[in-house]
DNA sequence: CGTTATGTACACCGCCCTGTGTACTTACCG
DNA sequence: CGGTAAGTACACAGGGCGGTGTACATAACG
């Protein structure tokens, strides 16, 4: 609609058929779920004809395995890269993204496909190792004794803050960046020269 | 099946078609999925006509509803009514259902439906308030100096077990049973009798 | 006995879903 | 110019879904 001026009845001049299906998905899936969302209403919000859509995608299930691929450099190289923060810091940076980013859609969509073998299930479960190993990469770099078990837990952090946030309907990311920085400062054996304050669980 | 004596057409002496359909959703909603399990399907599995099933239940929507409620007696209190084990013990004890139990049907549920005010939602997120509720009740029992956050925090471990186990296909429960012990070594001020083990949470 | 509650069996409706078939239109490029 | 790649518009098939209507069968109770 921005800049794509289309002909009377001729295709977009905008480029990128593909990209407004991807981005109309990240709208619907997330706003709708998966299941709810039909292909119809998903290439009408993209403005693309179905015909068109079935080009790009093989069929439905593609299409979710690409869409879940999206959100990959958004959440997980945004929070990582950012030389700026101590190991330390980085690591507590995890639990600060969800306002932001849309509750992890991973859950969702294994969930709602409901098979293990789905490709986007799979696609789930790879992402959500990688990120433990980031994780677990950060916490080595900081120092902890232990960087994989530290990782694995913040992982399972973090996917309990985004399960949580969605059944009650309430942010439940501060909770688990409390219990971070508990399991932070008992991992790492005290010689960062970061700040390190004595409260256990400070909110 | 097992002592029901039906009639050769007649109805089922074997009395709770109710029963029966809930107990069929127990094992069709959580070996598919909700949305992936039509009523056909259900009323098969149930042994009962649709017509039935009706009459019992308004529409799948209440069913559903139903059908969470069933669980909560076998998980809520079958873990926290233990007098045998000490407070500590029955906080942890929390994080060893769940082989035996089916994966959080709550998380599940509010995912699928994905509608926060479907009365199945609603459930869920009052089950989920009460189990954190009865945890914070334990962790005072405890003697944990924050009883009310402690609750908080080891409600959002379980959930993300279940949500890892769930995406991962691998038990997630150790790790979270891991920071639990953390958590409530850390949160409770050294006074009770327990086997306080100096492992990871040394200080 | 007759009535009433409960249940069966099964066809059927209308809806929405994924996916395809057909015919037409436009931009681009040699 | 002509051909090809990309896209539109729209109907429609085929299937599953939730839910209902109809006619019949049985058990329990008065």
């Amino acid at each position: 609609m921005t800049e794509l001026e289309k002909g009377p009845t001729g295709r977009r001049r905008g480029r990128g058929a593909r990209e407004r299906i991807l981005l109309a998905s990240q709208q619907l899936f997330r706003e709708q779920g998966i299941n709810r969302t039909g292909m119809n209403e998903l290439c009408a919000a993209a403005e693309v004809s179905k015909r068109t859509a079935y080009q790009h995608f093989s069929g439905k299930d593609e299409l979710v395995a690409e869409y879940l691929r999206w959100f990959d450099p958004s959440v997980l190289s945004g929070v990582f890269d950012r030389t700026d923060l101590t190991p330390r810091e980085r690591l507590l940076a995890a639990f600060d993204i969800p306002a932001t980013t849309p509750l992890c859609p991973y859950i969702g969509a294994a969930v709602e496909l409901h098979d293990p073998e789905h490709p986007a299930s799979q696609y789930a479960r790879e992402y959500k190792q990688a990120v433990a190993a980031r994780l677990a990469d950060a916490a080595r770099e900081a120092g902890a004794a232990d960087p994989e078990q530290l990782g694995e837990q913040l992982a399972l952090l973090i996917d309990g803050a985004a399960a949580r946030t969605r059944v009650l309907n309430a942010d439940a990311f501060p909770t688990a960046a409390a219990v971070a920085a508990v399991l932070i400062d008992n991992a790492i054996p005290a010689t960062a020269g970061d700040d390190r304050r004595r409260e256990e669980a400070s909110r």
